[in-house]
DNA sequence: AGCTCTTCCTGAAAGC
DNA sequence: TGCTTTCAGGAAGAGC
């Protein structure tokens, strides 16, 4: 599922494609997952693409005014796609073959073509014009690879669980449930734990391990577990660097204990139970 | 404040 | 083999 790495890696595809090119023309399939379609419709024709961002999993397209209009006219926008769990977004020649379920397609130039394809229909697709930009960021948390030591310790005093707090998007944006059990895995410290109650050192642990594991995710092209592909419909390999996610009853590959899986904050959580210390529960909640 | 539960959706995998 | 059921999960909203 595209979480930062994954959507850095289409982002810093499209920033070598998209930029200087013009939208010639738009057609939509399904639009359920599309906030306002004929905004879509109004809007993108004849726009120009001026730059792309990532904004924790939002992919941001900053589009300038229509080309030839006053000043007065059309401002500043921003498509912002987010791919949800299965959402590809790929620059392709209008003549290839498209994925199934594909349900966007710009034309840039009438050359190229900016497809979003997305089975399940888990993705966002929204426009926000320039005065909007503040609201809408304001609902995100820190970029993790930005956000500096004592800013992360300091949005830690919470009582959450630590893996709820890093999915809370509002805390930091682009942790997904891939990278949070990454994270605590190289950090040594189990999902369940009160991130409050983490201590300075682990803090350390937890701040060098996320920096550490999205670095070198993004190094190898993000992780390919389901439908992933970059810009290009490439897949990536930090799947094959996973620790904790999705190794279920393997061994852990510090220890060799035999990696465990659970629900916690709704998600599936893999963790190893010797290197991972479980919280003690409070005699209160324990059983019954 | 922050938890759980539910909804959205489809395809893969497990179950019978 | 083939049909049916379960499961996966990011985000948002309801309810507690």
């Amino acid at each position: 599922m595209p979480e930062l790495p994954e959507v850095e890696t289409v982002v810093r595809g499209l920033r070598a494609a998209l930029p200087g090119r013009t939208i010639s023309g738009l057609r939509l399939g399904k639009t359920d997952f599309i906030e306002d379609p004929a905004a879509l419709e109004a809007a993108l024709p004849g726009a120009r693409i001026e730059a792309v961002h990532r904004f924790g999993k939002f992919i941001g397209l900053h589009l300038a005014a229509r080309n030839g209009e006053p000043a007065a006219g059309r401002r500043p926008q921003w498509l912002f796609v987010h791919l949800g769990m299965t959402g590809r977004l790929t620059v392709n020649r209008p003549d290839a073959p498209a994925w199934p379920h594909t349900h966007v397609w710009l034309s840039l130039d009438d050359t190229l073509e900016l497809r979003y394809a997305d089975p399940r229909r888990f993705g966002q697709m929204r426009l926000v014009d320039e005065g909007g930009l503040p609201a809408f960021l304001s609902r995100l948390g820190g970029e993790p690879l930005e956000v500096t030591f004592d800013t992360f310790c300091a949005s830690l005093n919470r009582r959450a669980m630590i893996k709820a707090l890093l999915l809370n998007q509002s805390v930091f944006r682009g942790l997904g449930n891939i990278y949070t059990d990454e994270s605590l895995w190289r950090a040594r410290i189990h999902p369940r734990r009160n991130a409050a109650r983490l201590t300075g050192r682990e803090r350390a642990e937890l701040y060098r391990a996320m920096r550490k594991i999205l670095a070198l995710a993004i190094q190898m092209g993000g992780s390919s577990v389901s439908d992933y592909v970059d810009s290009e419909g490439n897949p990536g390999f930090f799947q094959l660097r996973h620790n904790a996610y999705g190794r279920e009853g393997r061994g852990c590959r510090r220890c060799g204990e035999k990696i465990r899986r659970s629900i916690v904050a709704g998600r599936s959580s893999y963790f190893c139970p010797r290197c991972q210390r479980a919280p003690r529960i409070p005699r209160s909640a324990r059983q019954r």
